[in-house]
DNA sequence: TTTTCCATGTAACTCGTTACATGATTTC
DNA sequence: GAAATCATGTAACGAGTTACATGGAAAA
C-alpha cells in the first residue's frame, strides 16, 4: 500500500494527471520507491474504482486529453490510514549489496579493493546528486536530508571495508 | 540475480540441501535479502537446469529425502562472474518509510509524534536484535557490522525528526 | 498425544515490468 | 525534417508469494 500513499499524498496537495503525477514522484520521491509510469496509470484506474479519486478528462488544444484525478473523502479517509500506519511501523530495508560484501574472502584482497573502489565511484556519484538536490517545501524535505545522512553514513562504511581490507591483506583468505 | 548470488555463494562455502540453505539464508543475512523457502526450492532447480548446481538424492533412515546441492565449475564461473558485478555497482535502497514523513505536515504535530514513537519502538527491536547477533565468520561480519551501523543512524536520524517536530510545533500546517 | 520441526514440493495468483502502440506537439 | 517530449494506454510475460499438500520424526 506504500505506492497508494504516495499517490493520494501527492494528490491531496494538488489535483493532477498521470503523467504530471508520475514526473513529481520521479523528481522529488525517487529514493522512496521507483513508480514506471505504466504501473501509475494502472494504479490510478484501480483506486478510481476503488472510489478514492475522481478522474476527469480535460482537452487542451489539440492534445491528447488528461485525466485529472482528485481526491475523494474516502480517498482522504483512506490516506490518512495509510499514513497512520506507515508512520507507526517499520519496515527494515534490503541491502542487497551486501551479498556482495558476504562473500568478500572469495577474492583476492588487491581485486575486492579494484571493485569497491567502482562500487564507490558509483555511490559518490548518488551522494553529490543528492547534495545538488534543491530544497522542497515542508516535510519533502525530510526524505532529502535522510537520504543525504543515509548516503554520507554508506561512504563512510565502504571506506571503513576498503581500510581493512587493505591494511590485512595478508589474513585474507584467498581461495 | 542477487538471489542466485546468494545460493551460489552459500553452496560454495558448503553443499547444502534446500531446507539448510534457507535456514542459513534467513539467520545469516536476513537483512540482505528475504528468500521464501519455495523461492529458494524454485531456485535451486532453475540453477541445477542451469547446470550451475548438481543434485544428489540422500536419504537418512525413514525421514523425507534430501536434495544436496553442490556448486559445478560452471556455477563457480557464474558465482565469480555475479560477485564481481555485485561488488562494482552500487544499488539504491528504496526507503518506503520516507513516504510517510513526507506527508508528514498533514498531521498535528502530537498525534505525529506518538506514531513516530511507536516507529522508534520497532526501529530500536530491530537494532537491539542486530546488536545481540553473534559473531559471524569471515567477511560475513561486514553484514552484521553494516545493519549495526545503519540502524544507529535511523535511530539518530528519527530522533531528529521527533525533536524537529516538537521543537516547532507552531509552525507546523494543520491541515 | 498433540504440537513443532524436518523436508519437499505444486498450483493459483498477484503485482509489477516490458514491450508495444498511438498521435500530437515542441525543440533542434 | 528528425528527434524528443507530452500523454495515455494495452497485452504478454515473469518473478515471486500464498496457500495448500504430504508425511515422518522428535519433542512437549
Amino acid at each position: 500500500m506504500e505506492r497508494e500513499l504516495l499517490l493520494l499524498g501527492a494528490l491531496r496537495q494538488q489535483a493532477m494527471h498521470g503523467y504530471q503525477l508520475h514526473e513529481f514522484i520521479e523528481r522529488a520521491l525517487a529514493s522512496c520507491t521507483d513508480l514506471k509510469k505504466s504501473t501509475a496509470y494502472m494504479l490510478l484506474d484501480k483506486m478510481a474504482a476503488a472510489g478514492w479519486v475522481t478522474q476527469k478528462e480535460t482537452r487542451a488544444g489539440n492534445r491528447p486529453p488528461r485525466r485529472v484525478y482528485r481526491l475523494t473523502p474516502a480517498g482522504e479517509a483512506k490516506f490518512q490510514e495509510l499514513l497512520r500506519a506507515n508512520l507507526a511501523s517499520h519496515t527494515n530495508v534490503r541491502f542487497g549489496g551486501d551479498i556482495g560484501l558476504a562473500f568478500l574472502d572469495a577474492l583476492k584482497p588487491a581485486e575486492a579493493l579494484e571493485l569497491l573502489a567502482q562500487r564507490r565511484a558509483a555511490l559518490e556519484a548518488s551522494f553529490n546528486a543528492a547534495n545538488a538536490a534543491p530544497a522542497h517545501e515542508g516535510s519533502l524535505q525530510f526524505v532529502i536530508e535522510h537520504q543525504r545522512r543515509y548516503l554520507a553514513l554508506e561512504l563512510e562504511w565502504l571506506d571503513e571495508v576498503r581500510t581493512r581490507l587493505s591494511q590485512k591483506p595478508s589474513r585474507a583468505k584467498i581461495r
